[in-house]
DNA sequence: CTGACACCTGAATCATACGTCAGGTTAGAC
DNA sequence: GTCTAACCTGACGTATGATTCAGGTGTCAG
């Protein structure tokens, strides 16, 4: 069965195998990206990938993890000195794609986990959204009000991040969001923040 | 190679592979989907299949297609008699929701399609932001002028749809999105595309 | 009835790749 | 120097599944 390292080298080769398995689910999806490609990237051999995961799919649902709390803890720390929560969403949102741009495996994996491992995709959006959550929660507290579901606001605000990432970030040529689309993007959020009234 | 049916009772046959693989597809996904499973569950043999489609992935990019139309049609067609633009959105979602609803297949094959065929993936959502912004230009005709570039605006717009569709029609109990989701909603919506100064 | 075309079949072929195993190597304690 | 736990190796057993193919069956015009 999977095995924690006991001494610094068996560490390293572990990491190196989680590196190599992000590349390589990243450039070629979880089917297509056998152990022996994974092994061969990390430049072990094929036996000693059994010795820290049971099976592919768990270095898959590791890499969700570790992809997860990474891009969580990249925007929180992006936006923590931020005084307001205008300028936390901004920083958030920056954050995110800037994460998103270096680390393009973060989407690619995610689609994969739709079938490949349901519990983890659940896990990452679930995770993400209590993020923002706590964003419009400490809001609340510095006495700005929001007249929306904090729950039904930070599904909108992640689905608004999740494909301005992917048509700017992932799919145009310089692999960043132009500024006019950021400033369209967090003008459109204010208002629809700021003016929940009916 | 493949084959484009001459009578009827090919038709149908193509037809039922067809239904079949929208099922199996949904179900399993792309790689557990055999041939054979889509065959016996449309109840034919084997090599029948490759009469009307050349590869495994042939079927699958025509079923992205195939879905692409239908969900564009539904949300046009729902949206199709209201009076002005925010209520045009409102039907539209409402249509798309229903769509989610009733062919969960869309979401799921959708996501495999990252790495199965990015074409189709970039097809579909292309197709889609293209609708938005009919709607957009539309609405400017009509003299109500938004301050945000369709395109961004049709891109959020989207992704609003995927999030919520996903949370509340796929990932809940009852399958569809709550009222007062959706008015949370289309609220945010409202104000973010009205109020679009600085 | 019969020919001809369209359509259908499912066993066989062939390639791929997960996970195992029997045995080798490294490095640090004593 | 030697012992030992931890670590590493890569060929192999086994399963799976896409695609092919040689040989059927349905159906309808004449």
């Amino acid at each position: 069965m999977s095995l924690t390292p006991k001494t610094d080298r068996g560490t390293q080769t572990k990491e190196k195998l989680l590196l190599a398995a992000e590349r390589v689910f990243a450039d070629l999806g979880y089917q297509d990206a056998s152990v022996a490609k994974i092994t061969n990237h990390a430049g072990v051999g094929q036996g000693t990938f059994y010795l820290y995961f049971g099976s592919k799919l768990e270095i898959f649902e590791e890499l969700v993890y570790d992809l997860n709390r990474r891009v969580r803890r990249a925007m929180s720390e992006g936006a923590e000195n931020a005084s307001n929560r205008i300028e936390r969403e901004r920083a958030g949102f920056k954050a995110f794609f800037k994460f998103t741009a270096e680390h393009p495996a973060l989407y690619r994996i995610i689609r994969q986990a739709e079938f490949v491992s349901p519990r983890a995709l659940r896990h990452h959006y679930s995770k993400i959204v209590e993020g923002y959550q706590d964003g419009i929660a400490q809001a609340e507290e510095e006495g700005e009000f929001i007249e929306l579901d904090p729950e039904v606001a930070s599904w909108m605000l992640m689905g608004i991040g999740e494909l301005i990432g992917m048509r700017w970030v992932l799919w145009s040529e310089d692999g960043e969001v132009p500024d006019e689309v950021f400033d369209n993007m967090m003008r459109f959020i204010e208002s629809g923040l700021q003016r929940g009234e009916k």
